[in-house]
DNA sequence: CACACGCGTGGATACGTTTTCAAGCATCCC
DNA sequence: GGGATGCTTGAAAACGTATCCACGCGTGTG
């Protein structure tokens, strides 16, 4: 266990001064003889310059930050994925935390960050906006992935109840400091037109009861849902789970013992649409037959799942790539928000109303 | 975008000497009265001690450096959770890298966790023990996860070729420095006792003509494999695959094509599994009907697949919590080796030899 | 009463880097 | 030929923190 070299000790066995090592080895102008030398001896001593040097230095520290609800998730999986490739072609490490889709524990890991003065961050929020303010107040380059988060009731008064809102949106005008929305770009799956086509296929298979079965987050879906289904929308078909595979189950178990007279589900996400199939397959439920079943992101096993799943594909791992390079690529003017496209896969899940 | 308080901020309007409040931070000594102006001080400016400046303070960073073939794979998912959730617990930051299973990759990735100052890293290797002896003499403290690295051919001449190896073994003396084993603990699943179960359990069921599906590490696997089935081992029925899924899918339709006359065959992992079940539907053979199918590693979507599948199960998210609590938890004398139990779920992928 | 001792405190230093600044030197143009 | 200009170079400062050390003060002991 040697000790690292530091420019010092280059610089001493190079017989010239740090600042000349410094210059060299930052493509800084230097002569030909001078940089031919310092380099060799870097490469001899095994030289790697301290990033933490040079981040206390430059008063910001390389490195992107990811935050996710839940590894576990394949989704995230792949978005984590996209984000690795660019932060390695940028040569910069990220450093990554789960959030376990609870805004307090967020905060926790903003925090955290902040500490290691990890000052760009692509995040899959939990939080609302409020959660997130303090962040870029702090000069943080956030690029949102995947969803935006709520915008929060009311940045000045948190304890306001429901009646107060009412009457502010009432007045039209806000009385507080409106609730500006968060000033940071983020790149998301074109969630509107995924769920008006998955639900338009199941209408168009002649489906009428078609159920909602989200997640947290994805406030999108849920409108394009009800925007997609036209007026009259039974709200006892569209449920919510909080993140958790055993959530996701237990509200796909309820929808269906519930409301037995559901022909068609869309689920919000891949461990709801896997929480749908199990839910269906112990209550017996045949799929398509009894009930049809279409879910938001393409995953390896929909092809493997008895019967294959009709999905909506979204490009996750293109998701993590564009914000990566959102988050990293400084200088140019970002968009606000880039949509990527969805496209729907028809499989065998779902068949014409019976 | 403020500029972060500085020790020194706070220190002036506490009216103290920074000296004093790093003490108060970090737990010395301290009057009653000064601790509590301090602290109240520090709340309201929201002071956050840098961590790079400690880090580079200390000739250390905190953060736990985490190394894995590929995040797509829910397997090391599974146990970037594990180690995610330890490290939140002892309040460090992780940095993430995904290797691609390629040891030139993993060697840069080495490399930048190096430049980082993170010494502490849990790793599930793609190179020999060569790629990770710079590391381990840097001071690097890794934990193998999963696998162990291959034991390189040679530590001192890796020009070497085969000849000189074998005049080197037979020798008995090696003349060069023995390529000692890495100084690394490591957490692993019971490999072997894993693998002899799922062999056991398919002689058990008749079957004779059994094939390995590998993928890369794992050598244990293999071994037992080969211990398990008995003396005489057709060569022809284990391959390997490289580690991504059109690999294994290769390798997959590949064995099921030119040994058609196999009954069996286990999967050295969740996306060998997950490759087999494809091949064998596109081929049109039945599990377990014309092929009885096992794979290591229990996922969610193995209880979905049709039909459902036998596993191994392992604990994924507990090798990466007790890897990273190995890696984290300095000062105990380490264990060198942990291995944890697997376990044989049987569910509907195989059947008695037709 | 003098002395030692313990405790709380702040100044100074070092960690490894980048960057500014001025100096040294050769070259070029008028 | 002289001054200006360009290039290379090294000393020094700064980034934010932890820690060593010395100082002042109050208390207990000889």
């Amino acid at each position: 266990m040697e000790k690292r070299a530091t420019i010092k000790d280059v610089a001493e066995a190079a017989g010239v001064g740090i600042a000349t090592v410094s210059r060299v080895l930052s493509g800084g102008s230097a002569s030909p003889e001078t940089r031919e030398r310092v380099l060799a001896v870097a490469a001899q001593l095994d030289y790697r310059p301290s990033a933490t040097g040079r981040n206390l230095r430059q008063r910001r520290t390389g490195g992107l930050g990811l935050l996710v609800p839940d590894v576990t998730d394949t989704f995230f999986g792949r978005l984590a994925d996209g984000v690795l490739a660019y932060a390695r072609s940028a040569g910069e490490p990220v450093v990554l935390a789960a959030t376990g889709a609870d805004p307090e524990q967020e905060s926790e890991m903003i925090g955290m960050l902040l500490e290691q003065s990890v000052d760009r961050v692509v995040a899959v929020p939990a939080g609302d906006a409020e959660t997130w303010r303090p962040a870029v107040r702090a000069g943080m380059t956030v690029v949102f992935a995947d969803r935006l988060p709520l915008e929060s009731a009311d940045g000045a008064e948190p304890d306001d109840d429901a009646p107060d809102r009412d009457l502010l949106l009432l007045d039209g005008l806000p009385v507080a400091a409106p609730p500006r929305p968060l000033d940071a770009p983020a790149v998301l799956a074109d969630d509107r037109s995924g769920i008006r086509t998955a639900v338009r296929y199941l209408t168009g298979l002649g489906h009428r009861r078609i159920a909602y079965l989200g997640g947290p987050g994805h406030h999108g879906r849920v409108e394009a849902f009800r925007e997609a289904l036209g007026a009259p929308v039974d709200e006892e078909l569209i449920v919510f789970a909080t993140g958790t595979r055993d959530s996701a189950y237990a509200a796909a178990s309820g929808l269906f013992q519930s409301r037995p007279d559901v022909t068609a589900v869309v689920a919000g996400g891949n461990v709801l649409g896997e929480a749908a199939v199990l839910a269906a397959r112990e209550l017996d439920l045949r799929v398509p037959q009894d009930v049809s079943l279409i879910m938001f992101d393409d995953v390896p096993w929909a092809e493997l799942c008895s019967p294959p799943l009709t999905v909506i594909a979204q490009p996750g791992r293109d998701i993590g790539y564009r914000a990566a390079e959102l988050a990293l690529r400084t200088g140019a003017r970002r968009p606000r928000t880039v949509v990527l496209p969805t496209e729907l896969i028809v499989r065998a899940s779902c068949g014409p109303h019976r």
